[in-house]
RNA sequence: CGGGGUAUAGCUCAGUCUGGUAGAGCGUUGCGUUUGGGACGCAAAAGUCGGGGGUUCGAAUCCCUCUGCCCCGACCA
């Protein structure tokens, strides 16, 4: 590509509010631009880098043996009802009418047509398994879309979805797209893990995370030094405390605390460490309110807690009025002790095993210390209910866990037949009976790639492309300011010969000053740049500079091709 | 959905408090001088000051209202 045939549109100035670095150095580099929130116009260049993701995300997945398809984006309700999440997916869900008034969603997934499809194209278990895909535009009408296509309401996603009779051909089936996500970002060039994770409301049993390591992740992981575990935190679990409970030692006494209401404001007036306090959350159970209790230093895990049996399926913290109704106490005061017998106390491991402890006394303004379980606190079950932290020892007794911030670009999940059946998609087995089919998907978020790319891989001059992602792997930059044809010559028969090598090359041929144009092909993060100038015409030399360098070296052509080789 | 902010040239923003000729930088166009890390000079084009209503002799500025966008929170594949 000659740039000065291209559409290049990089800009020194970006919006105030582009908070993160890949959004930052998408705008300034022109790979995007906004229309509205949460979508975003993809530039000729950001394109380019788009689908070369595509592109190696099709390669493994033909090569894993799925069969690319392509499934309508806008989708009838009535297939939406049938499993019932016309209702259930809530606002996330872009609702729209035709002229007769029929209504419509724009998917923002494709489980209901997938599983038409399949009910209406599979007759035999001799069909199967089968593992369908396409790469398509979702939508999703995010409540706060934020930090450019990372999280864009509009989005391109590889979505496979695989037909099986029984949990053993998906597992089957879930194994070689696990081993095809490694292989995809692999090749992509990044850093990531794949993790455990929780199967939400989705359902199902075993799901897999691929996190893609930077600190702007929005996502929390824990990895274990001593072995392979890696989890999101949402579903890392605690290893149960070994040590016993000790004695009480102190008495149960009151103390005004009139101002004191957070951990730490009760942690440093009372001169005790956070880990001697009980934070006491009420949350709304199935029939009034459930007790939940922390360890002054841990955090509630919400979707361990929304899993516990006395919880409708949510975690909801009760609202003041609620606490106030049934403790007689404002949030702040809340503890263990003299709570009514209905209430359910549920109390982390952990905080299980502290004695002679500090809590809210359920009066405003008072608090107990030498607060100790059974004795002066009912516990109704103990269970796992907290965030692991770094340092806690790994579940599998391997080792201890660290945290790490991840962005999510793939989730493989086993989804069983939730959906077949709902949609009744069954096939009739060697016995001639139908069988409901079971299900897996596997989704690959290709825009956001794009995103956790620049996230990891960036500098001060901007972007640095692992070769696989970069619009084009060499930059030819000519430095000719009296025009010397000899130059031009030289630059543009460099330029044909690395095509004709198959190595994808920009020509700078736009006559910039050097400083605009090196400044250019770092910002949109070509990984090889060369210099044809007067200054190695004679020698027959070039100026070469990888993008991760901070200087350049004169090589010859021989050179330069054995780099790129 | 709750709270906060913001809307002025293609972009980034002043100007609004205290009403009186629409501004700067960057970018764009033309001419000239330049040419190895975002050059300089001269000239030019470019605005329904988010929309609607009101107050006033006069509104970017004050009041009402609607909308878009952003941030924090709650919520959530």
């Amino acid at each position: 590509m000659r740039l000065s045939q291209f559409h290049l549109a990089t800009v020194k100035q970006v919006p105030a509010d582009a908070e993160i670095a890949s959004h930052r150095l998408m705008l300034r580099a022109g790979m995007i631009r906004k229309l509205a929130s949460g979508l975003y116009t993809w530039s000729p260049l950001g394109l380019r880098v788009l689908r070369k993701v595509e592109t190696i995300v099709r390669e493994e997945m033909n090569r894993a043996g799925a069969i690319e398809m392509l499934m309508p984006s806008v989708q009838p309700k009535e297939l939406w009802e049938e499993t019932g999440r016309w209702q259930k997916f809530g606002g996330q869900l872009l609702k729209i009418k035709d002229r007769k008034q029929q209504e419509f969603c724009y998917g923002p997934t494709h489980e209901e047509v997938i599983t038409d499809f399949a009910r209406n194209e599979l007759k035999s278990y001799r069909q199967l398994p089968v593992n369908f895909y396409q790469i398509q535009t979702k939508f999703r009408d995010e409540i706060r879309p934020r930090f450019g296509v990372m999280r864009a309401r509009e989005f391109l996603m590889k979505d496979a979805y695989s037909f099986h009779l029984g949990a053993e051909s998906l597992a089957d089936t879930y194994a070689v797209m696990y081993q095809a996500y490694v292989r995809i970002f692999t090749r992509l060039g990044l850093a990531f893990r794949a993790v455990q994770a929780d199967t939400g409301a989705i359902g199902g049993n075993t799901s897999h995370e691929f996190q893609v390591l930077a600190d702007a992740g929005e996502d929390a992981i824990a990895f274990s030094d001593g072995s392979d575990y890696a989890a999101n935190i949402e579903k890392a679990e605690t290893l149960a405390p070994t040590a016993e409970r000790p004695a009480a030692t102190a008495p149960l006494q009151r103390v005004d605390t009139p101002t004191q209401k957070s951990i730490a404001e009760i942690a440093g007036f009372l001169q005790v460490l956070p880990q001697q306090c009980i934070k006491t959350l009420l949350v709304r159970g199935r029939e009034g309110l459930v007790a939940l209790c922390l360890r002054g230093d841990h955090e509630i895990n919400q979707v361990k807690a929304a899993k516990l049996a006395e919880l409708p399926g949510e975690s909801v913290l009760a609202s003041e009025e609620e606490i106030v109704a049934i403790t007689g106490a404002r949030p702040g005061f809340i503890g263990p002790v003299n709570l009514p017998d209905s209430l359910p106390v549920i109390v982390d491991r952990d905080a299980a095993v502290i004695a002679d402890f500090v809590c809210g006394g359920n009066l405003d303004g008072i608090h107990y210390t030498g607060c100790n379980w059974e004795r002066d606190a009912r516990i109704t079950r103990i269970a796992d209910l907290r965030n692991v932290v770094e340092g806690d020892p790994s579940p599998d007794g391997k080792g201890l866990l660290h945290i790490a911030r991840g962005i999510e670009v793939g989730h493989v999940f086993q989804l069983g037949q939730a959906y077949a059946k709902a949609l009744n998609a069954t096939v009739v087995d060697d016995q001639g009976k139908p069988q409901v089919m079971s299900m897996g998907c596997y989704g690959i978020g290709v825009s956001r790639i794009v995103a956790a790319a620049i996230e990891q891989r960036h500098d001060d001059a901007g972007i640095i492309w692992p070769e696989a992602m970069a619009p084009w792997r060499v930059a030819v930059c000519i430095i000719n300011p009296k025009q010397d044809p000899a130059i031009h010559e030289a630059a543009e028969a460099l330029y044909q010969l690395l095509q004709q090598r198959g190595i994808e090359t920009v020509l700078d041929d736009r006559g910039l000053r050097p400083g605009g144009m090196f400044a250019d092909m770092e910002l949109i993060g070509i990984p090889h740049r060369v210099v044809v100038s007067e200054r190695g015409l004679s020698a027959g030399t070039l100026e070469y500079r990888a993008r991760q360098d901070s200087e350049s070296r004169v090589i010859t052509q021989n050179e330069l091709l054995a780099i790129l080789d």
